[in-house]
DNA sequence: TCATTAGTTCAATGATCATTGAACATTAAG
DNA sequence: CTTAATGTTCAATGATCATTGAACTAATGA
């Protein structure tokens, strides 16, 4: 399972497909709590809140395959962070409107976490 | 005909909607062409190369629904002008970093056009 | 009046989506 | 070795998508 799980290289990312990834509203909550999480990453088991643990791996594969965030076998686990570098530079400022469009509609700290704490051991 | 469609209110404009709406080549390569087009209305009649009548009235429809554009009866045409003023008050920054990143990957000048000029009277 | 222009509506089609539950694989921990 | 934790894969399902052609509506122009 310490496989290669594959993502396009920044040059291949394309925008109709970020777009697309995006367009949903699962998909769009998972960023916006990965943005607000800094660089620390993040596992699928994070997200449970939005789904099944099925529905939440077919949406990160998703996130994943459209070059929005980058994901790491670590044990059992998944790393997710956000491409943000990438992103940056394919489609400069897109992803921050984003977020910050984003900040306004999300349920509030839909993570719950006082401040950070919860990953402290990486 | 002289009806009046349905346009979301601009503090009801969704971003997943958005997001969903522009996650398609055809539609992007409308809404990249209005915004070249500055303030002037463009016709469906406009985008023919992108698609038949019936897609690209499905096309515009999809994009009027989610708040991107605004579409007025004029005639036996639609006047169709990019809603700039509410996307950028409820999204700040979000569609000139959509239109920017998409200005690279448009197939050059797709609407041949030297200057203006064919659509001086309105 | 009659034909033309511009776009819509409808039904059909094949494709992709998002979700579920069951089964499975991999790693870690006791 | 056994069990638990973390995700993935698969098949099935119902929903939505994008496209097409035929028929239609409404406004314009000869």
């Amino acid at each position: 399972m310490t496989e290669y799980l594959p993502h396009p290289p920044a040059e291949y990312i394309a925008l109709p497909a970020v777009l697309t990834a995006l367009g949903d509203e699962t998909r769009l909550a998972i960023i916006a709590i990965l943005a607000r999480n800094g660089e620390r990453a993040m596992t699928c088991g994070q997200f449970l809140q939005f789904g099944s643990k099925t529905a939440i791996s077919y949406h990160v594969a998703k996130l994943r395959e459209a070059g929005i965030i980058h994901v790491r076998p670590e044990g059992t686990k998944r790393l997710l962070t956000l491409r943000r570098g990438d992103l940056e530079s394919r489609f400069p400022g897109f992803l921050d409107t984003v977020i910050a469009s984003t900040a306004a509609t999300l349920p509030y700290n839909s993570l719950g976490m006082p401040e950070a704490a919860q990953f402290a051991g990486e």
